[in-house]
RNA sequence: GCGAAAUUGGAGAAGCGGUUAACUCACUUGGCUGUGAACCAAGCAUUCACCGGUUCGAUCCCGGUAUUUCGCCCCA
C-alpha cells in the first residue's frame, strides 16, 4: 500500500461530483459575463513567478515547487494561475489585436508547499478570471460582481465584501516611504516577521496579526491620505457602483493581500453561515497596473481578476450543507439470471442507452435476490429481469422499484413502454403540482 | 518551518502489558432453486499505520518514520 503524497488528495465519487458542480457553476457565470476559457501549462519557468507574484511574497520565498529539469532549466509547478494566463495573453499577442479587454477564465491544479489542513492542500484547484485591458473602474466592478454572483449561485447567502484601495504606483511609492519612516521608529519592538517585511514589502506589515504590532499599525499613516486624485476618484466610483448593485462592502484599510502585483482595488469575499460560523475569506482578487508590463507585455495595460480555491469552497459548502442532492441514480438495471443470458442483457442495455436510458448490467452472477439488492443500492428506477421464460418469449420483466409493480414486456416494445411510463410519471407529477 | 493530538476490518468504533481484539452497520453464503422486508445460521482484523527497542510476552510502554487533524505562520 502506498500513502498519498503529503498534502494531496483523491477527488473521487461523490466528492468529484461536488467539484464538478462547483466548477460548472463558476464556469457558467463566467460565460454569462462573456469570459473565455484559458488552459495554460502546469509548469512554467520559475522566473515568471518570481517576477509576477514577487520575490517578497511568501509564495515565492518558501512555497514553490521548483526543480531543475534535465536541461538545467529552473521549472516551477504553478502556485497560482494569474501569471500563466497573463503570460499566455502576452505570448500569443492577444493584446496587439486590439481585442481589449481580454476576458479569461481558468480552472486547474496549483501547487504550494504549505502545511496541509482541512480544505487546504499542497495540490489544490483554483478557479479564477482575469480581465486584461481595463480602462474603466467599472471593469473592476464587473469582476467583483461576477465573483459575487458566482458565490450567490453556489448558495452562499450572507457575503461580506472586504475592499481596499492600494493606489497606483505613485500613490504607493509615496505611501511606502511614509510607512517606512513611521515603522522604522518602532521596528525594534516589532516581531521578527515584520522586520523581514520591512525590508521586503513594508505594506505587508499592515497585515500582521501580532497584537502588539497591531497597536503600532493602528497609529500608522493611512493609505487613503496618500492616494492620487485619480486613484481616489476611481475607488469612489467603484464604491458608488457597488452601492447601486446592492453589494454590501466594508472598507478595510489594512487589507493588503500577499501577492506583490496588486495595485488600486483589492478585495475579498468573507462568509458567515446562517449558524453564525465565520468561515473567513472564500476568495480574493484585485487590480494590477504593472503586471502585464512586468511579464513582457505592453506598457500601461491594466488588469483585474480574482481566484477561488475549489477545495476551500467544497469544504465550506459541505460543512454548511449547501450542496443540493446530486442525482446519480440509474434508470435501468438489467439482471440476467444465468450467465448464458449476459450477452443478450448487454444487447438490451445498448439499446436502452442509445435511447437515453442510463443503464447498467449485472455481470457478477449473483442470485436474483442479490441482484435486486444491488439494483436498489444503485438507486435504479427499474430492475429488468431476464430469465429463462423471458429468453423463450423474447421479452423482459420490467419491475418498477419505487412502485413495487412489474410487467412482462416484449423486447420490441421495451423502449415504447418505458417512454410511456416516463410520460405518465411526468404528467402525474405535474398534475400534483397544479393541484 | 514551529507547537500539539491522532492512526484499530469495507464503515463507525470499544478495549487491555498476557492468546477468542467487544459491539453496531455494511457485505457474503445458506434457510428461501425467479423477486426488495423481517428473522435465523454461518462467514467476514493469523491483526491494531510502518520500523525498531524494553519485556517471558506489546494493539497497549519507549524511540523513530509516514499520514491526518488542530494551532502558529501564510494564503485563497
Amino acid at each position: 500500500m502506498f500513502n498519498l503524497v503529503k498534502g494531496t488528495h483523491d477527488v473521487i465519487l461523490s466528492e468529484a461530483d461536488k467539484y464538478s458542480y462547483i466548477e460548472q457553476t463558476l464556469i457558467q457565470v463566467a460565460e454569462y459575463f462573456n469570459y473565455k476559457e484559458f488552459r495554460t501549462p502546469i509548469m512554467e519557468y520559475s522566473e515568471l513567478f518570481q517576477r509576477s507574484v514577487g520575490d517578497s511574497s511568501d509564495i515565492v520565498r518558501k512555497e514553490m515547487y521548483t526543480f531543475l529539469d534535465k536541461g538545467d532549466r529552473s521549472i516551477t509547478l504553478r502556485p497560482e494561475l494569474t501569471a500563466g494566463v497573463i503570460r499566455s495573453i502576452v505570448n500569443n499577442k492577444l493584446l496587439a489585436l486590439g481585442d481589449i479587454p481580454i476576458k479569461a477564465y481558468y480552472v486547474g491544479p496549483c501547487f504550494r508547499y504549505e502545511r496541509p489542513q482541512q480544505g487546504r492542500y499542497r495540490q489544490f484547484n483554483q478557479f479564477g478570471i482575469e480581465c486584461v485591458g481595463v480602462v474603466s473602474p467599472y471593469r473592476d466592478v464587473e469582476v467583483i460582481s461576477l465573483c459575487y454572483f458566482s458565490l450567490k449561485m453556489l448558495g452562499f447567502k450572507s457575503l461580506k465584501l472586504v475592499i481596499n484601495c492600494l493606489g497606483d504606483d505613485e500613490s504607493r511609492n509615496n505611501y511606502k516611504e511614509v510607512l517606512r519612516n513611521y515603522f522604522e521608529k518602532h521596528l525594534d519592538s516589532m516581531c521578527g516577521d515584520c522586520k523581514e517585511r520591512f525590508k521586503l514589502n513594508v505594506l505587508r506589515i499592515l497585515d500582521c496579526k501580532d497584537p502588539a504590532d497591531q497597536e503600532i499599525v493602528k497609529n500608522a499613516p493611512k493609505i487613503e491620505d496618500y492616494l492620487t486624485e485619480k486613484s481616489k476618484d476611481n475607488f469612489n466610483k467603484v464604491l458608488k457602483s457597488l452601492d447601486e448593485l446592492g453589494i454590501e462592502y466594508e472598507i478595510d484599510r489594512n487589507l493588503v493581500r500577499g501577492l506583490d502585483y496588486y495595485s488600486d482595488v483589492v478585495f475579498e469575499f468573507h462568509y458567515t453561515s446562517s449558524k453564525g460560523i465565520n468561515y473567513g475569506a472564500l476568495c480574493g482578487g484585485g487590480h494590477y497596473n504593472k503586471l502585464i508590463q512586468e511579464i513582457g507585455g505592453p506598457k500601461d495595460i491594466e488588469g483585474c481578476g480574482f481566484a477561488i480555491g475549489i477545495e476551500r469552497i467544497a469544504s465550506v459548502m459541505s460543512d454548511d450543507s449547501l450542496f443540493d442532492e446530486i442525482d446519480d441514480s440509474l434508470d435501468c438495471y438489467i439482471m440476467p439470471l444465468d450467465i448464458s443470458y449476459q450477452d443478450k442483457a448487454l444487447e438490451i442495455a445498448t439499446s436502452l442507452r442509445l435511447n437515453g436510458y442510463k443503464s447498467d448490467v449485472n455481470l457478477e452472477g449473483k442470485g436474483l435476490k442479490g441482484m435486486l439488492k444491488k439494483a436498489i443500492k444503485l438507486s435504479s428506477k427499474y430492475a429488468l429481469i431476464l430469465g429463462e421464460d423471458e429468453i423463450k418469449n423474447n421479452s423482459i420483466v420490467v419491475k418498477d422499484l419505487s412502485k413495487e409493480t412489474q410487467e412482462s414486456i416484449e423486447l420490441d416494445k421495451l423502449i415504447d413502454y418505458l417512454d410511456e411510463k416516463e410520460n405518465e410519471n411526468h404528467s402525474c407529477s405535474c398534475h400534483h403540482h397544479e393541484e
